[in-house]
DNA sequence: CTACCGATTGACT
DNA sequence: GTCAATCGGTAGA
């Protein structure tokens, strides 16, 4: 049974709490009668403020225009031949997001493996470009209210305990790479890159 | 219009 | 670990 959609107070707070509470929730894509479906272990914080790693942090453009917009619709953009995945947080005008970096398939597993033409079920959703192509998530959806429970949305799940949450730098951004603002859940196969053993973040 | 480049991935050493 | 593919977005002439 479905508790229904995030609702767009979820979304309407800062994105380093929206994004830790992410960990665990449901990422459902329904096309026609279709549904994909995978619970969220990795996502990154974007900050409106301070952040140069934003892709607003010069100001509003074409792109990013989502981002400016209310809480709780997508921010999807186009990266090398990939789509990624954003919500975005906090007031209009303030330009803040979390991209999901990564899912642990639950539902439409042989669609999503033509979708990806792969068949390793750990390697398909495992990246933001990777869990894109797995749910057929493009520019179409850059802006949608994924509050709404149609084509793309948010659902509740198992909170994933702070001390399950590890904190790690975050992927392939040339600057703010110092900030600790990529959460995933300690120990999941599917997370993207999680850290080596060992490593210490201070 | 040109030039540069990236919130990635996949193949390879 | 390294590296190239590949293309839309952006800034600037």
């Amino acid at each position: 049974m479905s508790k229904g959609p995030l609702p767009r107070t979820f979304y309407n707070r800062n994105p380093i709490v929206v994004a830790k509470e992410l960990l665990g929730t449901l990422l459902v894509r329904r096309i026609g009668s279709q549904i994909l479906c995978g619970r969220i272990v990795e996502v990154e914080a974007y900050l409106a403020e301070g952040d140069t790693a934003n892709h607003a942090f010069r100001g509003r453009t074409k792109r990013n225009a989502s981002m400016f917009g209310p809480p709780g619709h997508a921010y999807v953009y186009a990266i090398h031949t990939h789509y990624c995945l954003n919500v975005v947080t906090e007031a209009p005008n303030v330009p803040s997001a979390v991209l999901i970096r990564a899912i642990e398939p639950l539902k439409g597993v042989e669609l999503m493996k033509q979708h990806r033409g792969r068949d390793k079920l750990l390697e398909l959703c495992r990246g933001p470009g990777r869990l894109c192509a797995a749910l057929a998530i493009d520019k179409q959806l850059d802006g949608w209210d994924v509050t709404v429970g149609r084509r793309l949305w948010l659902e509740p799940g198992e909170p994933v305990p702070d001390e399950n949450i590890q904190l790690a730098p975050r992927i392939g951004v040339s600057s703010g790479k110092e900030l600790l603002l990529r959460f995933y859940e300690k120990d999941n196969r599917f997370v993207s890159r999680p850290l080596r053993k060992n490593v210490q973040i201070r």
